[in-house]
DNA sequence: CCTTGCAATGACAACGCTATCATCGCACAA
DNA sequence: TTGTGCGATGATAGCGTTGTCATTGCAAGG
């Protein structure tokens, strides 16, 4: 004796290929290709089967679809922080480079945490996704390893400096720190401040920090004070902490910020202070954002290119759906946007 | 003869329940009752079965798991935008509200396009959400119709203007736009002007304008001068539009902006040229950000809470997670921040 | 008139998991 | 001793789609 209705109480009237092949009069097979545009159809039996589709209002069940395709048409995505605009700025890198195709990108946010992260990377390989994107190259070993084994392409972007799993998208933050720290020397600064993050956590914002620094050292100069401060950065922290160096150093000429967050909020208490920039105090930023560009004065800084990561390591994944035999590098480089302020 | 190796090729080698069962000597229900945490397990099966999972790097299949549960764990997200920061703020909200259950977003983007909106919620339906949020009430009426025969919850976010689908949550930008007027009016001003959005494709900021517009024309008041323009606000495009403004009526007293952003702009714009904020030139925006309150003069404005939005939204679905018999409301507020521009 | 070829459609197992029901021991009461 | 009850586990049919192979019908070629 078969348990027929073994689970049917909980179907919700869901419609179904079948039941639109019913309709139709045609078989299952039928509907599922003309819902793909996939094999040859005769137009008459297309026009009857979208005719029985609307009057159902079927929508197909991309679940089942991909369980029986072995393909979920999924793009994972992982980013430290959605509250640090430049994040967003790539994601909608990454939207524009999956528009037209019919891939969904499925993000997930760490907080900037490793362990969270790979919580966030397991959950997500449990999708079965065709690629995971990824920001950083900072990761626990088992998230590694779980990338690394899922087979499938692991674009890390952001940053270039380390030996990718499979592929990296982004800029190189060692190179940034040293054009920063070329850049002001050539432009006659001597006596250096450094406001922003000085955790762990950024590891980005720390490459830019130590080439800076190290570059100023090569020069025979130095970093003359800095103050520093852990946690997501803001405006409001740029401006306190440019306040504090100020006030104990102040034969400093320019302060380079860890990002343009910062530097708007340097800019903001030099404009409440009455410093004149750049001739008192010059200031210096990174990132690029629209911001700093609508200042009173343009702020001086380091364009990265956001949207451009996004975009580039949607299209390194599109262009080869499947891990190539060697790790490769995608340097979408920056600018100096010379600006008012230094 | 039975086609034993249909799609045997295409197996990459995956690790599956059984693989494990067979590993630990159990059966495949006993496996998934331990993935899942879900009945009762003798202690010393359960570390069997963990070993094995651990041994072969198990991850379980989702796809397969939600299909056959039908119930997917996954939870639509639309938005209009990635670029306008109150939108990530929102989603930090649902990201907040989502933590601790194994739910899963999936965002997508409709760039303030209704017809887009209309394809981009076909899609997400497809992946058997158990529940959409969506930004706004405004929508085709094809959509309107896919969410709500849908039958799962529908959780309109950001305003609370127009009668919901299922729930809507977020603030009345009706009453935002008259509590700007009111406050303004109270404060002694007479002369006002606008700058911002002028297009009919945020809904919201519409509405903020109108109801601000009739308010003031039922104080006696009114309008005198106003600078609008289409597409994406920004910095740029509040300065921009104030300078034109200010060049224009010189005799405003105060400006309200469709949004920070420009009102952000405007202020720069005056302390370029020198106009003294808020004795020459009062400037009101909306929504609160960060950037407006580092300022050198705090933004005065109103202040929505948009992670709040996010989180509220999430938990009304979390609270009741099948669709209530009638539309519910839930008003998150906003507060006049005082601030010094105003 | 009988192939041959191909466009068009159908039949059905498989995708990996979970819900349901069945079963098996074993402690404990009668 | 024989049930009884329950904790623990097993067997198996779906879940809704797609990939593979089979079949059908018909036009063109011989």
């Amino acid at each position: 004796m078969a348990r027929q209705r073994q689970r049917l109480s909980e179907r919700k009237s869901k419609v179904t290929v079948s039941d639109v092949a019913r309709l139709a009069q045609v078989s299952d097979s039928t509907v599922s290709r003309i819902m793909r545009n996939h094999g040859l159809i005769a137009d008459a039996t297309r026009s009857r089967v979208m005719e029985a589709v609307r009057a159902l209002g079927y929508v197909p069940n991309r679940i089942a679809g991909s369980l029986a395709s072995l393909d979920s048409q999924l793009v994972g995505v992982v980013i430290p922080s959605l509250s640090n605009i430049v994040f967003p700025e790539v994601l909608q890198g990454i939207n524009a480079g999956l528009a037209g195709t019919n891939r969904q990108s499925v993000i997930s946010v760490t907080d900037y945490d490793l362990d969270k992260e790979e919580v966030v990377v397991r959950n997500l390989l449990a999708w079965q996704p065709a690629a995971v994107l990824i920001a950083g190259s900072t990761h626990t070993d088992a998230t590694r390893k779980m990338l690394d084994q899922s087979g499938i392409r692991i674009i890390e972007f952001m940053e270039i400096d380390h030996p990718p799993i499979d592929m990296a998208v982004g800029l190189s933050h060692v190179a940034a720190g040293v054009a920063t720290a070329r850049h002001l020397v050539a432009r006659g600064y001597r006596r250096f401040g450094y406001v922003g993050y000085g955790g762990l956590i950024d590891i980005r914002a720390r490459m830019r920090y130590e080439a800076f620094r190290r570059t100023l050292v090569e020069a025979g100069l130095g970093l003359e004070d800095e103050v520093v401060s852990d946690g997501q950065t803001s405006v409001g922290k740029g401006k306190a902490q440019t306040a504090e160096l100020c006030a104990r150093s102040p034969g400093v000429e320019v302060v380079v910020y860890s990002n343009d967050d910062m530097a708007v909020g340097g800019l903001f208490h030099c404009l409440s202070a009455g410093i004149g920039v750049p001739e008192d105090l010059a200031l210096f930023g990174f990132n690029g954002l629209d911001i700093g560009r609508a200042m009173p004065k343009p702020l001086s800084t380091i364009r990265s290119n956001r949207f451009k990561i996004g975009q580039r390591a949607v299209e390194a994944f599109l262009e080869s759906p499947t891990r190539p035999e060697q790790p490769g590098i995608i340097d979408t480089g920056f600018e100096i946007f010379e600006g008012a302020t230094a």
